[in-house]
Parts: structure tokens; sequence; C-alpha cells
DNA sequence: CTGAAAGCGCTAACAC
DNA sequence: GTGTTAGCGCTTTCAG
């Protein structure tokens, strides 16, 4: 069962609750009772018991933080960052994982309001009706990552801006004497990368009177092999292959060189690629790649801070927006 | 406050223990009861407080997770796993990284004791008293990962062999003609990875009666960085570059092989590199990394089964040792 | 400075 | 089938 606060009281022969006033250093302890008291919990090796502890006091220290996938490096990196700062300041992690299912996501928050979690840092794909209404009635403060949701949510949330990152390296593209891009994305349902990234591309081609060409457009999954595939399908359906490609995530532009190559084109010589996020990956990869780098460590510690602020009622961020570079790597060549 | 058991029970017109019978799906509920008290629970979102439920059941559903360090492919994919089979055992992860503090340990094993977690799951790098102190007074179920700690501790552990691994992907090296292989590793406090790894090296070339060449020996951190200063450090100090190199990861690898490059020696033709790991940067490098495969994920996985076994009192696998394979690539040459 | 007592929200006998 | 009761281990008034 574990020894308990008041197993210490006998032993120390003092109350319930000097023994509590010595582990919360309580001052109003008298020297005596209190190395009393520290003796005896050094020796019978008492740790507290926080369930009980949270109960009473109505409140934890734990911050709950919801995602959809561990090992990314976008994910992993966020993590870091959050639990950085959350260490910081004396909370603790629940993770939860829900592995792409969004349905889940509902059901994960419940679970973080059963623990009575203090905070969620939740990292959002798309938001729903019931999302909504789950998130307004757990009534914790919550902290979205990575989507857009100002306007349909009153929540803070940190972003990175989508739209501007995908016109800012296709316009890199366009800045380099491309006329013919072809685009490889995910699907819709996610707005951020799925949507955002697709219009910003669009949105930079128009502008430029550039033709959009549906045949080069390319929208599946996440993986790396959707991005190979997505060049295949390229590859098979173009009359004329595009001289670059702008993919949504540096995983599927990974994905895309490597189909390139082994189809016997050169990258950059025969098509260049672009992707987005940075990935830990990309400067290694042969060649380095071209993208626009999201400072993902950064982005969780940002998110944590606010959730911080949220939870202790000070002035909170609604908005923030990460902001973004391009890095210029070696998978552009001018045309 | 939030809405409690009571004041469900007083809107249902029923008695708390009628409400916690149907929270908590037990029988000898009559429909009428339970269909009244689940339509004031949907009505008022009443989500139970766990914490209240944990301490009068007096064991939780959580499992607490040390690590090192989680933005690294070794750790985030040890936790995708675990998170995988802990979801489904209906448990939930709280996780807590050390940063690579190893002192900080400590102070995690206590909090996890305090939080009242099931189980541990504990990546440790070295053990000293007193973790073996700590471990054992805690009274928590705990397996230990990617330490073989079996004769100094009674807690089962999972650990892929890194003695032999060593020992076949350097016989590799050896097989493809190599006769002086240097080797770039990390601090000996780290048994696993410092020590068995070195070992594994030294083993091999004692077996072969090569030369051990101690300028061509270095040890530092894990970062890339490391092995790119490890390398820096063999060029500057050898009379004659090794043919090969042995990195004790591919991290460390990768780091080499960027040096070797930058100083202009072409890889493997130069100088041939292999490392452990298979990280999931290893087959996108150029040249792909010749390296042996840990699967982290599976490993996860499997210690979260051990630890569930360990704390359904079944009967546990002391000491697992996940096996691994030589992945051939492109970074070795015959010579 | 210290102890007694009440109670956090819930479960689990035990009666009815 | 259902309610009553007694805590789980702790903090927190409130007296003394």
């Amino acid at each position: 069962m574990g020894i308990t606060i008041k197993e210490i009281a006998k032993l120390a022969d003092v109350s319930k609750s000097t023994v509590s006033r010595v582990i919360n250093d309580s001052e109003h302890v008298s020297d005596e009772a209190r190395k009393k008291v520290q003796q005896v919990i050094e020796e019978t090796g008492y740790i507290p018991n926080s369930l009980a502890k949270d109960l009473q006091r109505n409140k934890t220290n734990t911050i709950g933080v919801i995602l959809p996938k561990i090992n990314t490096s976008t994910f992993s990196s966020a993590v870091e960052g959050i639990s950085d700062t959350m260490h910081e300041n004396g909370y603790n992690i629940l993770l939860t994982n829900t592995r792409l299912n969004t349905k889940e996501e509902i059901n994960h928050l419940k679970l973080l309001k059963e623990k009575r979690v203090r905070g969620i840092l939740f990292f959002a794909t798309e938001v729903t009706k019931e999302h909504i209404e789950t998130l307004e009635r757990i009534d914790i403060p919550v902290v979205i990552l990575g989507q857009d949701t100002s306007d349909i949510l009153d929540f803070p949330c940190v972003i990175h801006d989508d739209f501007v990152s995908a016109q800012n390296i296709v316009g890199y593209l366009v800045a380099h004497g491309h006329k013919n891009i072809g685009y490889i994305g995910v699907e819709e349902y996610d707005i951020a990368v799925g949507q955002l990234r697709k219009k910003g591309y669009e949105a930079v081609l128009t502008e430029n009177n550039l033709e959009i060409n549906e045949e080069q457009i390319y929208k599946d999954g996440f993986s790396m092999e959707s991005g190979y595939k997505g060049m295949l399908e390229i590859i098979n359906n173009s009359q004329k292959l595009p001289t670059a490609i702008f993919a949504a995530t540096d995983r599927l532009a990974i994905g895309a060189i490597k189909c390139l190559k082994d189809k016997g084109y050169q990258v950059p010589e025969d098509v260049s690629i672009v992707g987005i996020g940075d990935s830990d990956i990309s400067p290694l990869i042969t060649p380095e790649l071209t993208t626009v780098r999201y400072d993902h460590l950064q982005a969780g510690a940002k998110a944590s801070q606010i959730l911080l602020n949220y939870i202790n009622k000070q002035e909170v961020t609604e908005k923030l927006v990460m902001n973004s570079q391009i890095i210029e790597r070696e998978s552009v060549k001018n045309v």
C-alpha cells in the first residue's frame, strides 16, 4: 500500500498537519519538528501521493499534449521544446498520440479532462464541430498548434504561415526562372499543409501568369512513399516534365528526389525541387534540399509559454505566427 | 470547480453509487436508472475526476517513461512503440525528459512515484548506486531499456546486443579487406554505446591481429558535430588515413561523412564508413550508410509488453536481447 | 507553532 | 437494484 503521511506523523510524533507543512516547505514549523519529520521521511523513503494532493488542491501540475504521431522530426522537436519549458516551470507532460486517427482526438481531449490536466497543447489537423464543442466544454486552457483556428475557436494558436511560406518558396523558384512548376502535396482535409500551402503555390503561379497544370498536381499522404508516388505520376502523366517541383513537405520532397534518381533524372539539373519544413534530414541528402525552415522546437516552447500565461490568467497572444526563412541549398538551379 | 458525481446523482434522482455504477459499466443497474443517468451526463457534459478514482482505487493507469532526449529517431521511435502498445492496453503515458542530465534521473523516478504511475520504462545510460537504491525503494515495476542491467538490478531489461553488433559490423569491414580501421564513439560512462561497442571493435581487431591505433580512436558526445570533429581529429592525427571508420552510431557516422566530403575525400572510395542504429536518415544520405539495424519501435513495444506482464504479475522475460542485422548499403568498398 | 476536523470526488462493501 | 457509509491520502481552516 505504501507508506502515508499518517504513519510519518506517528513515527515523528507530530500531527499530519505538521508533516504536511514540512513537505510543502511551509514556515510556521519549529526547527525541531521539521528536523524530526525530515529524518523520518529520509529513513522510510516516504514519497507523498500526489493524487491525494492534487485532488484536495483541485489542481494538477500536468500538461496534456495531443499529437498525431511522435516519431517524426516535426513533432519530436516540438515536444522537446514543450518538455523544456514545461519542466522549467514545474509541469509534467502527459502525452497522447492519436496515431493520425482524427476521430480519436475527441477521446483524448476527454481523457485529459479526466486527468484534470492543467492545460492542453493540441496539435490539430482538422477542427470539426465536435472538436469545437468538446474544446469549449472541458473548460481547460488549450493552445492549438499547427492550424490557424483564430476565427473559429477562442483559443490561442501558434502556427507557421503556410500560405506565405509556400508563396515565398514558389516565388523563389519563379525567381530562378522556372515557369513550369509541379506540386506534390497532401489531402486537403489538413488546412495548413493541405490547403494553405497549395493555395500559396497557386497564388504565385497565377500572379505570374503561369499555367496551373492539373496533371502536374498530386495529393496524397504525408509519407516519403507518397512523395515518390506523386513524382512517378507526374513523370508518367506529363507531356513535358516540369522544370521544378514544389513539395508541400520536405519528406515528400525527399521521396520525389528518390523517384527522380531512380528514373534516371538528375536533381537539380533536370528537375529542381523544394520543400517546406527543414527536416533534419534535408541538409544530409544529396542534393541538399532547399526548403523553408520551420523551427518546431521554438514553436513548442512558445506555445508552452502562451499556455503557461493562459493558465496563470496573464495576457495571452491570441495568434502567434512563427516566422520562417528560406534555406538555400542545392536542389534548385537557374533555368 | 467542475461538476461532480454528486450533482449528477441529484439531477438524475439517484444515489452517487448508482452513478458510479453506470460510469463504470457495472451491471446491477436497472435500464431505467442507467438511461436517466446517461442522459444527465450527456446534458451536463460531466467527465469524472480520475484523481479521485485513482486515489480511492489506489492505482492509476499511467505509465512513466524516462528518457534522455526526445527529438532523436531512436527515442521517438521507441516512444511511438510504447505509446502504441500502452494505448492498446488502456494506459497513458507520462513523459519525462532528463535532457541528458543523468543526475536528474533520480528526481524523475521520484516524481513518477509521487504520481503513483503503474509502471516505469526507463531508458538508462549509466546506473549508479543511487539509481539502484531509488529503483528498489519506489516499489514500482520498472523495465530498463538500452542497458544490460541484468547482473546489478532485479528488473527486466531490453537491449540490443551492442558488443555483438559492433563485432558484426567491424567483422564486415574486415571481411571487405580493411586492415586499418578507425573508431569514433562516445564517452564510456555510457555502458552500451560507449563501452560495449568499443569493446566489440577491439575484439575483432585483436582477433584478426590488426593493430589498434590510438590516434585513430576518438570519443566524445552523441551529436553529428562530434562525429565531424572526431573525423577531423583522425584526419589530422593520422600518419596514414585509415581505410575504414567504425562509428558507434549512425549520427556519428553521418557527421564523419560530412567531414570527409568537406575535406575532399570520397566515401567509400577513400574511406569506408559504417555505423550502428539504422537511423531513418541513413538510407537517405549519399552514400547510403551501411549499418546495423536496431528496431527501436519494436524494442519499445516489447519493453511495454514486458512491463505489462510485470504489472499483471505474469511471467516476465528478465532480459530480452533484440536482434539486429547488418544493412548493406553503399558506404563500404572492398579493398 | 501545532493539532483536530472537515472534506476534495470517487469507489466499494454492506445493508436494505 | 439501490442507497448509506466509510474511507483513499492529503491540505487547509480554525482553535488553542
